[in-house]
DNA sequence: CGGGAGCTTGAGCTTGTTCAACCTTCGTGG
DNA sequence: CCACGAAGGTTGAACAAGCTCAAGCTCCCG
């Protein structure tokens, strides 16, 4: 593992403040894996063997019920996934697929589950990773029932641009279809709520997205801390 | 405080093999209080200053933005609630109302978070909690997205009729208004729903709802254990 | 240059919402 | 004790949002 690899794992939240030793054992038996475009990282039902980390690439993480499908999150690095379900030892809810090539970490969940009885700060900052994760689906889930598809995707929008520096443009980092199930609607529906946000504020041109005027777009969006900020990623104390 | 209020509270996740001592410190400076229905306990947007839990009646979990308002979870006895608010010391992203006459305990923030450093055992049982918690969200927006209005009316009934005894009959326990929002839909909407399920095996007189083809109810709501079982209270190891 | 994948557009349809009227139930006051 | 009113629930009609299907477009890549 590159010494760069192990920055990018001390950032994670949930090595934070944790011991040396501890971090040592959690990485010293895993798997570093780089995984094409495309690749079934594990499926929904399965049991969570693993857990995952992202160190470089995009997986998306969905689900499927009587034939079809929704994303439920899109993740770059460093993030991991199926926490809750490692912990729980329980089966997963999601499937993940890389949506580009990617290089992800695979720890295995006994481990996991070892040094989170050992280390006292380790369990301190998964409290704080939970957490996270949770409000973050809280507000995923307000985002769905309160909002239409067309509010829904300016407020991705405007999140995006912010993340990707706030200069008024973005570029959609995977395919529409994707994005269109990530936001809960069609790839045709996604499609003509691009065309009604020309009204509000949004050039498109591919995946290019400039924000002409994102007062215009804010005034249509109505973004709300209580539903769009994302947790912040350090907690506070 | 009643000792049956005692055993209660020791059924919770939560307190599940903590030390005495440390369920003591957190009860003793508690307030234990009665609310009449329709009390607002907390508004979404404020400091979540106390951890509460439910002892007896019913809590609604909503939110609202530009006018539309939704429901997010229904909580009975013994539940607790924004806890990960308490955690991360932020604020609520729900507003919190009774919905009938309640007994609440509520125990203050910082007393949470002292307990946590100081009782490895409490700390794990948070860990639980919060990924329980997280995984019953998960599965509640795969609801959202995966399912129309009449499915999750459909899943939702056979999950209430479980839990009611499963006898093939239920009474909701509040206003038809209230379930509509928990289910994301209108009332008139869900009042539809009803007629629309009476194909399928469903009976409905006021709040009193007969099942009388439980077969041909699942063969249209089509439950999975990845969307509709509650997650485990009590965690394996 | 041709082919294919992804995206867009349009038409028709399904689902869900809105608004208004009406019905039912229940509690209150004449 | 009945009458009335208010609140919750249901129903219907019109409308809006979103989906499906099919055709056509664009762009990339061989």
């Amino acid at each position: 593992m590159r010494a760069e690899d192990i920055e990018k794992l001390k950032c994670l939240n949930v090595f934070r403040g944790v011991k040396e030793n501890t971090f040592q054992r959690a990485i010293a038996p895993s798997f570093l894996q780089s995984f094409p475009a495309g690749t079934i990282l594990l499926e929904e039902n399965r049991p969570a063997d693993f857990l995952y980390i992202v160190l470089d690439g995009l997986v998306e993480m969905s689900s499927s019920a009587t034939g079809d499908e929704t994303v439920i999150e899109i993740l770059g690095p460093v993030n991991l996934f199926i926490l809750a379900a490692v912990l729980n030892n329980d089966i997963c809810l999601q499937s993940a697929r890389t949506l580009t090539p990617a290089r992800i970490l695979m720890i295995p969940a006994n481990l996991i589950r070892e040094l989170l009885a050992e280390d006292h700060d380790f369990m301190k900052a998964v409290v704080f990773e939970l957490a996270s994760a949770y409000r973050r689906t809280v507000k995923e889930l307000k985002n769905q029932k309160l909002r239409s598809g067309a509010e829904r995707l300016a407020n991705w929008l405007l999140r995006e641009e912010r993340s990707q520096g706030g200069e008024g443009r973005l570029t959609i980092p995977y395919e529409k279809r994707i994005l269109a199930a990530y936001l809960g609607m069609t790839a045709e529906n996604l499609s003509r709520g691009f065309s009604a946000l020309s009204a509000h504020g949004v050039n498109i041109k591919g995946l290019q997205v400039d924000i002409v005027d994102i007062g215009k777009l804010i005034d249509y969006a109505r973004p709300s801390p209580l539903i769009d900020d994302g947790e912040p990623r350090l907690p506070r104390d």
